[in-house]
DNA sequence: TTATTTTGTAAAATATGCTTGACATATGGA
DNA sequence: TCCATATGTCAAGCATATTTTACAAAATAA
């Protein structure tokens, strides 16, 4: 698991700190600044809390593509 | 939560067990019935090996529309 | 500069996702 | 009938998501 740059980016977009997110879906800040940072592996009931504070849905951002090989 | 009867549809479409999904996504047969079951709360990175295993994306298969309230 | 906010990070404790093993029921085929 | 497969469920334990507390660095503003 890479950075979750679109989640920063959709964060940023509304103006709020980590600990807004945070405070908003009722988890600690650490937890928000892991997952951006890649570190862990949410559940879906986190995911999708967030993705309703930001307005987005779980493909914008945390559906990743899957790459061909070769 | 309820139960997740698009998964459940999915994987009744690619004519898999539960069973057969769980070795697919490497987890126990009781998780994929727990799932389906609507009995806790997956995380994302086994949500994401389940819609690829069923070549569906997240809003497919555990995006749920918030419904208005009146 | 100083003060404040934001982000990064770490360690210990708690909550819960997930496994393992087991048993029960329902179904369909031989 | 018997046998195999699929699903449902439970309890004990392991693995890990998340919290709490704490400290530090970077950014922003006064």
């Amino acid at each position: 698991m890479g950075k979750n740059l679109r989640l920063k980016s959709a964060r940023a977009a509304m103006d709020l700190s980590q600990n807004d997110l945070a405070v908003l879906v009722q988890v600690s800040r650490q937890t928000i600044n892991a997952i951006e940072k890649g570190e862990y592996n949410p559940t879906i009931r986190l995911c999708t809390a967030i993705c309703r504070a930001l307005g987005k849905t779980l493909d914008e951002l945390f559906w990743e593509e899957q790459h061909e090989n070769s």
